[in-house]
DNA sequence: GCTTTGGATTGACCTAGATCAACCCAAAGA
DNA sequence: TCTTTGGGTTGATCTAGGTCAATCCAAAGC
């Protein structure tokens, strides 16, 4: 497959999360119609970089499937994620020229893109679509704030388990799973290098905290990638806050 | 002085960084009108909560003067500082009911704060004040993610000397200071114990690490809370991070 | 003036996680 | 088939920062 990234053709947007879920909810059919003229797809394959820290960003858009992260690195290599772009989520800030980190496919993935100046002119006339991105920049600041307590005070088995319920629940989300009480099956988006950046940790640190909650039974491995969890509840126990297992966010 | 929130009389928005900073910067005369119905002043003393963590929050609004923290703990007491509220920062969401993390004032504090209720309605009806809202939401999110990567990445000396530097920065633009040149002189608002909630270390580390800074004439303690910087430039070679020293943001 | 109090400092020691190094293993290419 | 490659695992050792404990010190109260 080539290495660069492809500009798909205008497809139906049924499974375009920001149709239903970012910024059209509200919008009446003269807006949408505008939208759909600015609208078109881009797919990156596993690895290969979507922007880098300081690029011009000439689209804003949302994740149609696959994983992409953003991580920021210090001059000596240390590198920390800081964002994780799940399908639904939003990519690209209106008002920014540049991009402040850089954005990588972590697994191949397609977004939902819009140029970013018709975007923002939209932005000024569609009162819903600013307030709908407030909403989702709200959502994600929250969960930036629930991966500083992980980043800061959690042991790094505590972090693990924690990754794994994120993970399990934003998929569980995506199969539209009401509950997650029995056994639960998801595969990992990431390797092990980017889940220690994600965490603060070093790989053989994440290696050794997964192999002994295999050995524990809280988590069964098939393959390095699929991860089966026997109990859901058992998961959460060792994750360190006191969260009530419910549905997924 | 009398331990419980108090309700200020209305008072001049000269000094109410709201009126020129958040929401009232583009509206109309008659938008402000509403806004001024709906403004109060709350005045809490050092150490004082604000509100906790699960809450109702019949309030938003923006700090005046003083500063106020927000943490989040584990059932066994970790605690993580999650928010940093200074000088014309905003506190609380729209369409949220209830809190998330413990607000507590660090300092003697004074908020402009609007009911909640009339606030969000002002919303629907006023397209600048959401898009102002996203722009600050985004520029705290950018901060959340500078702090994720302190977290993370960085030693205890790097984690103490980013700290220094953003309260600097952030008291040189209180004080309208163009350039962080030459000495530079200012008070430390948070305690050891919140300084360490902050960095994700222990009080004793943040005490050895300070100690080590001002050994090393990195900087000077003028009693326990006030602190000199002779050489700005200095102090940013500890922090880690490849920053042009620039002007306060 | 003396005592209490609570934040801050300092020292001795310990441990979770980092570092360094060897090895494993499955997929891809030749 | 053999080799390469890149992610992953495991072991031995080290160390930054945590833990525990004693002490300091300035402000507040009596």
């Amino acid at each position: 497959m080539p290495n660069r990234p492809l500009t798909l053709p205008k497809q139906d947007c049924a499974d375009c999360p920001i149709r239903h879920k970012a910024v059209c909810a509200h919008c009446e059919p003269d807006e949408l119609s505008v939208l759909e003229e600015i609208k078109f797809y881009k797919g990156f394959s596993a690895g290969q970089p979507i922007v880098w820290a300081g690029d011009q960003m000439e689209f804003v858009g949302s994740v149609v499937s696959g994983v992409a992260s953003m991580t920021q690195t210090m001059e000596d290599g240390r590198r920390q994620m800081v964002g994780l772009l799940l399908p639904s989520d939003f990519l690209g800030r209106p008002n920014r020229e540049t991009v402040a980190y850089d954005v990588q496919a972590a697994t191949d993935i397609v977004l939902c893109c819009f140029r970013r100046n018709p975007f923002q002119q939209l932005i000024t006339t569609t009162p819903h679509i600013s307030q709908r991105l407030l909403e989702m920049t709200l959502d994600e600041l929250d969960a930036a704030r629930e991966w500083m307590l992980l980043l800061g005070r959690k042991t790094a088995r505590e972090k693990i388990a924690s990754f794994l319920t994120i993970i399990a629940r934003r998929d569980a989300s995506l199969k539209n799973m009401s509950s997650l009480g029995g056994p639960l099956t998801f595969d990992l988006p990431l390797t092990r290098e980017a889940m220690a950046d994600y965490m603060g940790l070093t790989i053989e640190t994440v290696s050794r905290q997964m192999t002994a909650l295999r050995k524990d039974g809280v988590i069964e491995l098939d393959g390095k990638r699929h991860i089966i969890v026997p109990d859901f509840e058992a998961l959460l126990d060792e994750t360190g806050d006191d969260d009530d297992g419910g549905l997924p966010s």
